[in-house]
DNA sequence: GTTCTAGAAC
DNA sequence: GTTCTAGAAC
């Protein structure tokens, strides 16, 4: 056999294109629908485990209604976004369980998948899929947008900005612990420095 | 979002 | 020599 990389999503692999560009951005509308990802549904949304989580825990929590991305909120989305808040917080902290781990909600200000999500991930960040530096920083730089305060921007400003933020820039930053904010050359010797952090 | 890998960094 | 990052492809 020709091995060459095994097709995902269902594309066929006869020079049938059934590619778009971009097609790995809606991999969260599939995720969704799959019962075997819903950890918990509801009328109003879908939350599922992150199929690479970023920590021990890590789940999204996803508005059934279609709302691309930040920009796209209005208050009258407000009920929906406390609604996600507060399962999203329940979800993580059932998971959690008795570790005495904490945890953080929100979203990423320039999302790479389509479909607004709500983040809701233990701050360990213990996890083999948390590799390089743009994992990190987008959760641990402004780039990650806390849930309350978007609500509370939402609910001030009757929109959310994010344009002040950079993006790029911020993913760029240099790696720090987030308990510390010790600075750190690379990934191995971050990671391996953060899970002191951790009460055992 | 991930995987793969060239070449930078060590 | 190996480790690690970062950019292209998917």
């Amino acid at each position: 056999m020709a091995t060459k990389r095994s097709s995902q999503g269902g594309a066929t692999d006869n020079g049938q294109p059934a590619k778009k560009k971009g097609f790995w951005a809606l991999g969260l509308l599939d995720s969704m629908k799959d019962p075997a990802l819903q950890h918990f549904t509801d009328d109003k949304i879908v939350v599922i485990k992150d199929k690479y989580p970023k920590a021990r825990h890590h789940f999204l929590v996803c508005p059934r209604l279609k709302i691309n991305n930040l920009k796209a909120l209005k208050p009258e989305h407000l009920p929906l976004l406390n609604h996600m808040h507060e399962v999203g917080k329940r979800i993580i902290k059932e998971s959690i369980g008795e570790e005495e781990l904490k945890y953080q909600l929100g979203y990423h200000a320039i999302p790479s998948m389509s479909h607004l999500h709500l983040h809701a991930i233990s701050r360990d960040f213990d996890s083999p899929c948390l590799k390089n530096k743009k994992h990190w920083n987008s959760f641990t730089t402004d780039y990650f947008v806390d849930s309350m305060e978007l609500i509370a921007e939402l609910e001030e400003n009757g929109c959310v900005d994010t344009s002040g933020r950079n993006g790029e820039e911020l993913l760029k930053q240099p790696l720090r612990c987030h308990v510390c904010k010790s600075q750190f050359a690379n990934m191995p010797k971050l990671k391996g420095h953060i899970v002191k952090h951790i009460k055992k």
